[in-house]
DNA sequence: CTTGCCATTTGGCAATTGTCAAACGCGGGC
DNA sequence: GCCCGCGTTTGACAATTGCCAAATGGCAAG
């Protein structure tokens, strides 16, 4: 919890007070391996904020093959925010990869804090717009090197998220296949 | 001009006496092509709204090839969007791929309309989350397609636009090499 | 019109990555 | 403890794309 506090005064001051209410309208709450925080196509209730374990933003082709876009894991918060913020369908499936914590914020606890807290917003606009640059450029960055390249850098960039992530989603999200990364991590040792 | 008000109508409500504050504090602008519209390291001073024109946001690595992150085009807002809303050094270059005119906002004036009209914000972060949240899953779903799908994909999605821009500004957004990109064209053909 | 420059095209070849199939290995259920 | 199932590894080969160099073509300056 007072990680999610340090977190969210990284974006804005805060005073006490609100400190005081954020925190009383954060819910604890464990979602399963393997099992879905949100769905494509239902409107998005809650965000959250990963205390423990990693989620992954992915989607599913035509053949039902699926494909993480980004993963996220602790001390970052988690939600399809379009659908969210303006309770349209969800785009994407965010799903647990390990077992979870998180602390989530509901959708009318949200508003009540963005009507109590005139920071609120502004913080929640600057999360998002730094967060979805970044995951842009990471994508964009990846378009031009190659495989192995990639996986160095996630490597570099994610210290030891590669060993609690399936090799299978990890290939998708470096748009390689299995095979091809099981190869570059011999390659590479 | 109605243009602009049109597309800022798409994210909120906006009465008559607003449209005319915004519209008094929009100033129209050209670019000449192969010039910058903002510079990495530099601080954004305004965001723009393409009227005529083709801008693209890229990087250079460190032997100067340059890579084209996105294009902008007629009816789309352009800038360095943590840039210019904190005041913070850009990390990319935004150029002038054609001639272009846009209407812009400097920082002041926009920091006016912020405290003159309670949307301001809210339309602002919804177009800033959309376009960001799009871009990235062009990236993402472009690096599990082979080049001539993410080619095809582009001529799809941006009819027209790939006569307008040069050959090996678009081989760097597909992430192929300009020789790669004329053989797939003559693929097609 | 001529020249020169730069973007694009093309060719030949090498490197990377995909595809398909088989083998392997670890953990859960019996 | 044993077996099954699924994720991972490995091999062989094919397809894609990159790299380098040369040819082509269009445009602008003289």
């Amino acid at each position: 919890m007072e990680a999610l506090i340090r977190y969210l005064l990284q974006y804005g001051n805060l005073n006490p007070e609100q400190i005081a209410l954020i925190q009383s309208k954060a819910e604890a709450k464990t979602i399963e391996k393997g099992t879905y925080f949100s769905e494509a196509g239902k409107i998005a209730g809650q965000i959250g904020y990963v205390i423990e374990g990693i989620l992954r933003v992915c989607y599913y082709n035509n053949i039902g093959e699926g494909f993480t876009r980004y993963f996220v894991y602790e001390n970052r918060f988690v939600a399809d925010i379009n659908s969210f913020r303006d309770q349209l369908p969800s785009s994407e499936y965010i799903e647990a990869v390990t077992d979870c914590t998180l602390m989530i914020f509901s959708k009318g606890s949200f508003t009540e804090l963005s009507d109590s807290i005139p920071a609120w917003n502004s913080i929640f606009a600057k999360i998002t717009s730094n967060v979805l640059e970044n995951k842009m450029k990471a994508s964009s960055n990846m378009l031009v090197q190659d495989a192995q390249t990639r996986y160095i850098h996630f490597l570099e960039h994610y210290p030891g998220l590669a060993n609690r992530v399936p090799l299978s989603m990890l290939a998708s999200y470096l748009g390689i296949t299995p095979s091809s990364l099981s190869r570059i991590r011999k390659n590479i040792t």
